[in-house]
DNA sequence: TTGAAAGCGCTAACAA
DNA sequence: TTGTTAGCGCTTTCAA
C-alpha cells in the first residue's frame, strides 16, 4: 500500500535536501550534481512518489489538460471515427504528460466548450470536426486559445489536420470512370459539415467529363430513398454514397427495388466505418486512419502550446479499398 | 474581450475588500453581510470573473474532475452505448461543477486508469463496463478511490448502476414463448463481460421449460455463422442474439441460406444500438436509456465523493420493442 | 462581519 | 551545486 500523499517536501526531508533540489532533480532543469540527482530519482522510484501535476500546473500557469471536443449528436458512423481519433489523441497526450478532458457541443450550443476554457481547465483544445461558419472555431480564435481542428476550414490562421478527402474521393471516382461508369449518382448528407463539401468536390473533379446526379443534404431515410428512386429512374450505373450510413440506407432501398449490386449497378462509399463490415457484397470504400489523425492533431497541439512553429495544414493519406460492389 | 485572468485578488482590490471576504461571498460559507455579498456577486457577474477551479482544488485537495473509463477496443455496437452514457455523465458532472477526464483501458492493461489516479487528476472514477475478475475494479478498491461502475459485478462493496438485463431478457424471452417459440437458439459474445452473463441468465430463465441451444463466446463472424448453421440444422424457430452486432452477422448468414425472417424463423436482439435501424424487417429488441444510466452513475459518484450514503446497486428500466422480426 | 496569514504542492528567481 | 523565498489563486483558521 503506497502512501496516499507523499509530497515533494516529504521527499526533501527524507533526503535531507531542499524542495528546490528535489524539484530540479526531477525536472532536470538547472544545474544539479548527477550524484544528488540520482539519489533523488532512486528515492522517488522506490517510494513511488508522483509529483502532483495540479500543483505543478498552478505554479506554472498550466493545467496539463487538453480538451477533446466532439459533437453530442452525431451518427453511429461518426462514433467510430471519434473513438479511433480519441485513441490517437490520448496516446499522444500521455506521451507529453497531458490528460484529456472531454466535452460535447452542438452546432449552436458551445457551452460545454466555454465551460472548460473559461474555467481554465485546459491548455488547448482539439475540435473533432469542422462546420462551415463554425461557432466553436470562431470562439476559440477570438479568445486566443491554442487549438487544432481535425478537419478543414476556411477560417484564416486555423491549424488543421485532415485526411485528404478531395484527393481521395477524386481518385476513387476516377477509378470508377475507368471501370466504365457513365452516369453516377452522388448522395451526401449535411452540407453544413466541411467534410461533406470536400467529398463532393472530389467527386465532381473525378467525374468532370461525365454525367452525374447529385443529391445534397440527404439526412434522413426518406430523402435517401427518394434520391435512389430518382437516380435509378435516370438510369444510373453507380451510386456513390458519402459514407456508410447513407450506403446502408441505399442498400436497403435497392434490395426493396430488387436491384442487385454490382450486376445492376455499382455501389461505393466514401467513408468506411465498419458499419457494413458484415455485408455482402463488400462495399468499395475509402479508408483512413483516424487514430493517426488524432495523434497528429494532438502532437500538433502540444507543439502549439509549447510555443513552437507548426504547419498550418497537414493532410494525411488514404486507401482505396476495391471490393465486390464495384466488380 | 473579457480579460484573460482576473483573480480573486483583483476583485478584492477593486471592491476594497479582502480576498477572504470575496471568497466567502462566492461560496456562501461563513458569515457575510448580505450587502457586501451582493456587491461582490454583482461585480463578478458584471466583470465575468470565474474563480480558478484548479487553485480552488489545490487548496481543498480536490480536482473537480472525474475519470470516465472505457475500453479502448470495443465494437461499434458498444460505441453508441458509451457515447450516450457519456452525455449523461457530462450533464450530471457539469451540474456539480465537475469536468470529465477520459481514458481508455484494456482487459489487462489499466495503465491509463493508473495514470489519472496516481497523478491525482481525478476525485473519482466511473467505469463504463464491467468484466468478470475486473482488474480495474480491483485496483480501484485496493486504492480506496471513490468509484462507481456502469454494469454489474460480484465484487463486494462496489457501487453499481446497471440496466436490469436479467429481467429484461427474461421478459422478452417469455414473450417469445407466448408467441409459440419452441426451440430457440441463443448466440452471445464474450463471457468475460458481466453483461453477457446476465443476458444469458435472463434467456435461460425465460426458456426454462423449453428446448434451447446456446452458443457462447461467438466473437467473430466464423463462430456466429457456425452457430447459425448448427441451430438451423437443429430446426430452431427463433434465433436470439446478444446484441445488434451479432444480429447483423446472423442476418447476413440467413440471407445466404435463403431463410426469411420472420416467416422461416424469428429473430431477436437483446440490445438495440441503432446499428440495424435501417434494416427490414425491423428487429425486435430490448431498448435501454444509456444516457440516464450515465447520469445516474455520475450523480451517484458525486454523492460518494461528497461523503454521502448511496445505494449499493441501482437497477434501471428497459423497454421491449416488438417489431416485424417476430411477427 | 471582515481581514490577515498560513497553507494546498509545486516552480523559479535570487542568494549563498 | 544547493537553499531560501516568494509566488501560482484559492480556502480556511484565527484574530480583530
Amino acid at each position: 500500500m503506497d502512501n496516499e500523499k507523499t509530497t515533494i517536501d516529504d521527499v526533501a526531508k527524507a533526503l535531507g535536501l531542499s524542495k528546490s533540489t528535489v524539484s530540479r532533480s526531477i525536472s532536470g532543469k538547472g544545474r544539479i550534481s548527477s550524484d544528488t540527482r540520482q539519489k533523488v530519482l532512486d528515492y522517488i522510484e522506490a517510494n513511488n512518489y508522483r509529483p502532483n501535476p495540479i500543483a505543478k500546473g498552478l505554479s506554472e500557469s498550466k493545467t496539463y489538460n487538453i480538451g477533446w471536443v466532439i459533437p453530442g449528436d452525431d451518427h453511429l458512423t461518426s462514433l467510430y471515427f471519434y473513438q479511433r481519433c480519441l485513441q490517437g489523441v490520448i496516446s499522444a497526450a500521455m506521451k507529453a504528460d497531458y490528460d484529456v478532458l472531454i466535452t460535447t457541443i452542438g452546432k449552436e450550443d458551445i457551452s460545454g466548450l466555454r465551460r472548460i476554457t473559461e474555467n481554465h481547465k485546459v491548455d488547448g483544445v482539439i475540435l473533432g470536426r469542422t462546420l462551415r461558419k463554425d461557432k466553436a472555431i470562431r470562439y476559440l480564435k477570438e479568445q486566443g486559445i491554442p487549438f487544432v481542428v481535425v478537419g478543414s476550414t476556411d477560417e484564416k490562421g486555423v491549424i488543421q489536420v485532415d485526411n485528404d478527402h478531395v484527393a481521395a474521393c477524386k481518385e476513387l471516382t476516377s477509378i470508377l470512370r475507368m471501370k466504365g461508369v457513365k452516369r453516377a449518382a452522388y448522395i451526401c448528407g449535411d452540407m453544413g459539415q466541411v467534410v461533406t463539401n470536400s467529398r463532393l468536390q472530389g467527386f465532381q473533379e473525378g467525374m468532370a467529363d461525365a454525367k452525374t446526379q447529385v443529391y445534397l443534404n440527404c439526412n434522413d431515410k426518406e430523402s435517401v430513398e427518394r434520391a435512389v428512386e430518382e437516380a435509378v429512374g435516370f438510369g444510373t450505373d453507380c451510386i456513390v454514397c458519402e459514407d456508410d450510413r447513407i450506403c446502408q440506407m441505399v442498400m436497403e432501398k435497392l434490395k426493396e427495388a430488387e436491384l442487385e449490386v454490382p450486376s445492376d449497378l455499382k455501389l461505393v462509399s466514401f467513408y468506411d466505418s465498419k458499419l457494413l463490415e458484415n455485408y455482402k457484397p463488400q462495399i468499395t470504400a475509402l479508408k483512413y486512419d483516424p487514430m493517426d489523425l488524432g495523434k497528429r492533431a494532438c502532437e500538433t497541439l502540444m507543439a502549439v502550446i509549447g510555443g513552437n512553429q507548426v504547419e498550418d495544414r497537414q493532410l494525411l493519406g488514404y486507401e482505396v479499398m476495391l471490393k465486390g460492389s464495384t466488380q
